[in-house]
This record gives structure tokens, C-alpha cells and sequence, in this order.
DNA sequence: GCAGTGATCATA
DNA sequence: ATGATCACTGCC
């Protein structure tokens, strides 16, 4: 299946992740490549949201944020973890995906850990060349896809209650 | 239920 | 320079 495309992901973030689900994560490694299907993600919309990290502004860290839709922000929590996402939206205007269950790997942590992604994935096109990257794969139906409110942004008002995480149904 | 672990950013 | 915070995980 063909690599999704930036104009895939330069469009609104609540339309793109869950039109993620289902789809592969593509990683380039010394004895191939590795195809997660993504089966868990969460929006993260703009500078109202709380949650979202650009509603506090630009800083070195969320800069690709602002940038367009279709490059990787990664980074490092609780010393740790690395976090990934894929940038969505417009340029100016900081919103993505973050990638939290694909493949076997339940959890954002654990699944960046498996997959080797870090710092160097950050503020990277998502296509072939960059050893990232997401294949395209059969629309999901609306009816096997959850939604729920995001994992660890209670500090965020009433952002935190936001169905903005969207899961693919077991069975 | 909560400790571990260190980058990040606001404050000074 | 310092300290609070944190989009998590694993063990209690």
C-alpha cells in the first residue's frame, strides 16, 4: 500500500487520527522493515486545548508543531520515554497525533522502546527516506472505532474530558 | 498505590 | 541556577 501523503496529514487533526486506525507504522531498521498496524491514537488540537502541548506556546521543543502536517515530533518524558506523534493540521497552528498502541505493543512508551524511535525521528518527514513512515491500509468502519477521553491530561480542565482518543474495537 | 528518571521551561 | 512538572511504566 502506498505511503501516506502530506496532504494526508494537512488537514484537521480530529478528521486525521481516526483515519490512522488501521493504518501501518513503518519503521526501517539493518534487517528490513518492521509494519505495526496502529490500533490507538489521541488528538491533540491546537492552542486552546490544554493538553496539547503548543497551547503553551512555541519553545525549542514543540517548534515542529507549528510547523505543517506530515513530520514526527518526538520527545522525552519522565526520563524515560520517548513519545511519538505525527504533526497534523496547517502550518501555525500546533496540533498532532500521538501514536499510543500499534502492532503487539500496547502503550506510547513501550512501543517507541520496541521500535528504537527517538530524538532522531524528531522534526522528520514521514516517508521512506526518513526510516519512518505510514502505509495506507483499508478503511476502518465508524462503528469499530471508540472513542474516549485522553490518557494522563487531568491537569487540563475540561480539555482532559474531550472524547479526543480513538481506539479500534476488540473483536 | 506510587517511585523512578531526566529533559524542559518558567522563574530569578 | 533552581525547582516543578510531566501525553509513562512496572512493581508494590
Amino acid at each position: 500500500m502506498p505511503v501516506l501523503p502530506p496532504s494526508f496529514y494537512q488537514r484537521p487533526v480530529l478528521q486525521v487520527a481516526p483515519q490512522l486506525l488501521g493504518k501501518k507504522l513503518c519503521v526501517k531498521h539493518e534487517d528490513g522493515i518492521s509494519r505495526a498496524t496502529i490500533f490507538e491514537v489521541e488528538a491533540y488540537d491546537g492552542p486552546l486545548d490544554l493538553a496539547c502541548h503548543g497551547a503553551r506556546g512555541r519553545t525549542p521543543r514543540t517548534e515542529v508543531m507549528f510547523g505543517p502536517g506530515g513530520y514526527w515530533y518526538v520527545y522525552f518524558i519522565y526520563g524515560m520515554y520517548w513519545m511519538l506523534n505525527i504533526v497534523t493540521g496547517a502550518k501555525d497552528y500546533p496540533s498532532a497525533v500521538l501514536i499510543r498502541g500499534a502492532g503487539e505493543w500496547d502503550g506510547p512508551g513501550k512501543l517507541t522502546r520496541a521500535l528504537g524511535i527517538t530524538r532522531n525521528h524528531n522534526g522528520q518527514p514521514a516517508k521512506r527516506a526518513s526510516g519512518l513512515w505510514i502505509e495506507d491500509a483499508a478503511v476502518i468502519p465508524q462503528k469499530s472505532i471508540r472513542r474516549t477521553a485522553r490518557i494522563g491530561v487531568a491537569y487540563a480542565g475540561e480539555w482532559a474530558a474531550k472524547p479526543y482518543r480513538f481506539m479500534l474495537s476488540k473483536t
